[in-house]
DNA sequence: GCAAAACGAGGACATTTGACGTCATTTTTT
DNA sequence: AAAAAATGACGTCAAATGTCCTCGTTTTGC
């Protein structure tokens, strides 16, 4: 479990054997099985998560009991609830996980400690947020200038390896219409 | 000019005046009348911003000529296209002033000198663009999973002053809805 | 391996939204 | 001060989208 994000820290940073040493000594490795919780709404976000293996989303719930999709965060990607982790407040979302899952826990304490002694991490975190922002304001940019077959489009463009690994219900989801106009869209793209 | 800054910079850090000394040492201020460009689509974003007075906006076109607005920056705000910036690759966005501006301006070199000089200010530095993530992702959020009259009533609750100083188009722009959208929504509220 | 759940298409219908044009008023520009 | 542009409401019509439903197929969980 370890092996995979070693794998993916190597090629991402230019970290020494001592430093991966000491990052794996603060590690949590953990598998759920899935539709298994790893943040409730209403929780502290008490880890950031390296998934190794399988497949994650983050979402919130509305009152109607609506979910919607904020991230997928498939194998040799992160996740978290930002906001909380970092602030240890509340969560508003929840992360389950959308097929048996291996992961790497590490609490906010544990990388504080991690990124005061490896600068080369604290630097790769910095890259990571930013890269963040940049796919948020993507997203933002999608959301209010697309047709929602464009945005249909993008997803798989964007995530082909996440779009065959999950439902239309998912993506419906994650892009913000219903299940019925993205069956419209397939079925004239179809006809074409 | 740079006096709002000062004032703002020691409200949300704790340098001391050598360092704000410094920051000005790079700052150029630069004052722009209303409509104009402080940056065009497909240049490269060679500064980030701080607007001490005024309101600006960053938007993107579509090839039918639409405009999107992705952020609007009124006075003690920051603005840039973080991308363009990081990366120095050209910008897909524009960012220009809706009202007469006062701003200030330092290039990437500039930050990454006081950054290295300066630790308070590398700190609140990355404190902004955290807390621009959450910002961005509850905006997602509520892109994916409001009704239009939900965005508009969030968008006033949020950022009245913003509201009180633009066009219902720009408004419309900025959520993704038509201006005829709103003004159905605010006929509706006016008849309860 | 089997029962239960999830999945995705599709029909019917109501609602929301957008495109386009008009118009009176306000604001901006010169 | 006058001309030009922007603003925001509104009407009409068409297109897009959502809700609720059924139905056959596939996948999942025990």
């Amino acid at each position: 479990m370890f092996a995979e994000f070693e794998t993916f820290i190597k090629t991402h940073t230019a970290l020494c054997d001592d430093d991966i040493k000491l990052i794996r000594s603060r590690a949590i490795e953990k598998v759920v099985r899935r539709k298994e919780l790893l943040l409730q709404e209403g929780e502290i976000c008490r880890y950031k998560m390296f998934v190794s293996k399988g497949l994650v989303r983050t979402f919130c719930t509305r009152d109607d009991g609506s979910e919607h999709i904020l991230q997928f965060s498939p194998q040799n990607s992160w996740t978290t609830d930002p906001e909380s982790f970092d602030n240890l407040t509340p969560s508003h979302c929840n992360i389950d996980a959308l097929e048996r899952s291996e992961l790497i826990l590490w609490t906010k304490s544990d990388f504080d400690y991690l990124f005061a002694n490896i600068p080369g991490l604290k630097a790769y975190s910095e890259k990571l947020v930013a890269r963040n922002l940049y796919l948020v304001r993507k997203r933002v940019l999608s959301n209010i200038s697309a047709t929602a077959e464009e945005k249909y489009d993008e997803f798989i463009k964007n995530y082909p390896d996440v779009f065959s690994r999950v439902s239309l219900h998912m993506v419906a989801s994650y892009l913000g219409v219903s299940l019925k106009t993205l069956s419209r869209i397939r079925q004239a793209q179809l006809i074409r």
